[in-house]
DNA sequence: TGTATAATTAGACGTATATCGAAATATCTA
DNA sequence: TAGATATTTCGATATACGTCTAATTATACA
């Protein structure tokens, strides 16, 4: 089950927002998207936490690497979510 | 334009979320959304004008009561950026 | 015009969050 | 197994945010 405030407040960051549309494009490394972002691999590796937490993205070893890729299955459920908090029945 | 920023931050607090329910069944003037949270009528009247920035809800004077209402022009734009940030094209 | 009611604004405070540099962990390869 | 590469974790710091009380603004009405 989503907790919904925990959701939005992982889509509230620009740079989570940055990192959200480069996976969408494709799964990448930390490093990948490192140099897409201009903050340091410590500050990124805390907002991939924060998106594998809210369930957005996961992650999976490949050798040295890992690579992160976005997770399709809480789109649905996020939208939904909104309509339930925002739509009125008419 | 929406800033999706904004919108995400003005969603991801869980008073907030409970003043949209709220308006989602009907108009209510500021004192009687206060009646259903457990914050100062200061606490509360920040969080409006939070929404109101986000365009998530408007209020009209009535007298001496401001009566705040749900916009819910803004529903199918979220919903267009949550899918613009997170769905792939197949 | 003065008092009551409704709401916002100002100022202060504690906690949460984004950020960094440095240290630790994990994997690969020579 | 030692050194290199990739990522995470730790500890610190500055700023943002949610909250409060008190003061201010706006409206109503006697």
């Amino acid at each position: 089950m989503l907790i919904l405030s925990n959701t939005f407040s992982a889509l509230s960051d620009p740079n989570r927002q940055k990192i959200l549309k480069l996976l969408k494009k494709s799964e990448m490394s930390v490093t990948e998207i490192l140099g897409n972002l201009d903050i340091t691999m410590a500050t990124l590796s805390h907002h991939l936490d924060i998106l594998k937490r809210a369930d957005l993205v996961s992650g999976r070893r490949d050798g040295q690497r890992i690579i992160y890729s976005l997770n399709l299955s809480i789109l649905d459920e996020i939208s939904e979510q909104i309509v339930k908090l925002l739509k009125v029945k008419k």
